[in-house]
DNA sequence: CCGCCTTTTCAGGAGACTCTCAGCTCGCAC
DNA sequence: GTGCGAGCTGAGAGTCTCCTGAAAAGGCGG
């Protein structure tokens, strides 16, 4: 597990550094824009932290440049003032998710959790879900039960295989909500409920089962068989 | 896989290179136009990297050379400034694509790729594609539905290839921008959905079908058959 | 230079997808 | 049985994606 961190404000840098070197991640660190876009260009990190104001390139162009180039890592800004104006403008560039300063270390770190949990849990690749006779084809995006292929919107796919994917495990709502709707999600968290009843209503219902199972008062479980 | 990397400075150009082996490809590096001109017209590359300043004789000229002795052989030059009048020029005499330095190894990395698949698509020899009853004789340039020839377009053609190639995994928008239109192409991206529209209505309406499938999100997938 | 064919842009509209909301049901504790 | 909270669901609004027809722009041969 390695994070670029590109921050100009150096004893802060090296302290966030110093945190997540303690929680198990290697941490390269780079002090200005360009750095940081080199770095981030030629290795391969499994999460980018960028401060917005930088030295000889700003985060925003950065953040740009890399999308430009094709460069997929998840990256998370951290903007100066808390203001609409940077947020939008942040997510724009192709941020995947930002936090305003001043923050708590292990918010940051729980964001940053968040970011690759969920990165991972996507571009992963062609993944191959299956569980009984249900078949999640990740790369394809296309969903079976059996030989019959089930229609899901891009929402209930990317819920089902959250949910697929530790089953036959419990996941809660909390992490579904975190995992699928991103973390940033400021909505009504019905949302979970009402797409558990597409998905029912889809691969379920027409098919006589009871796979998608409530586990009350925590969240949802699969179960392929019985 | 094998480039030919053209370039007089020395230790660039083995960085370069030493980044090209590290992704797989073998790499041949010239350090002057003439040598470049010998090497590329006597072998057989996937693609060629050419700077434009060069001595003896410069990028300009060995491109057109080359062109003018036949080889057909993906070229990205290597621009200094960013000018119009380099790109331009570039262009004219036969280039494929080009980048400004100074420039990230990825984004040339990302190029070159997008440039041999590109090349691959079309120029592969006289390949014949063929997915359920549709057939597309890629050296005559020509398509079969069963046994009625369908007048297409080159546009229409490479497209349809491009979709065809893949199946019956989905191909995003993106790459087929990227892998029809060109890496530098500017314009509206709703042109993929136009000609997909215009594909459509040659190959898939006349026989009452519905091959040509969109993914939501995604881009397009060709489905031969239900 | 003209006319035809191909390619591209553009804007309107249909439909799909996502999300909210409010009322309802169900399971559980008492 | 009753009441409460958790979960379910149908309806509908808002947004976004994609499709399509029309027309402009570009290219090529005559």
């Amino acid at each position: 597990m390695h994070i670029l961190l590109v921050d100009d404000e150096v004893s802060l840098a090296e302290s966030i550094a110093e945190g997540f070197r303690v929680e198990g991640y290697d941490v390269t660190l780079a002090h200005d824009g360009n750095r940081g876009f080199e770095l981030a260009s030629s290795n391969t990190y499994e999460a980018i932290v960028l401060d917005i104001m930088l030295p000889k390139r700003n985060g925003y162009r950065v953040c740009a440049d890399l999308r430009a180039a094709g460069v997929a890592t998840p990256i998370l800004m951290l903007t100066a003032k808390q203001g609409e104006l940077d947020e939008a403008e942040a997510l724009d560039t192709g941020a995947d998710d930002f936090l305003c300063k001043p923050f708590a270390f292990v918010v940051l770190l729980a964001r940053l959790r968040a970011l690759i949990r969920r990165s991972n849990t996507f571009t992963n690749g062609g993944e191959r879900l299956q569980r009984g006779d249900l078949v999640i084809d990740a790369r394809n995006r296309r969903c079976f039960r059996g030989n019959d292929e089930i229609q899901l919107t891009a929402r209930e796919l990317d819920l089902l295989s959250a949910i697929v994917r530790t089953s036959p495990d419990p996941v809660t709502k909390t992490s579904l909500l975190h995992d699928v709707w991103g973390p940033r999600f400021e909505g009504d968290p019905n949302v979970v409920e009402v797409y558990v009843g597409y998905l029912r209503r889809k691969i379920d219902t027409p098919f006589g089962r009871m796979s998608l199972q409530t586990v009350r008062g925590v969240g949802y479980r699969f179960q392929p068989e019985k």
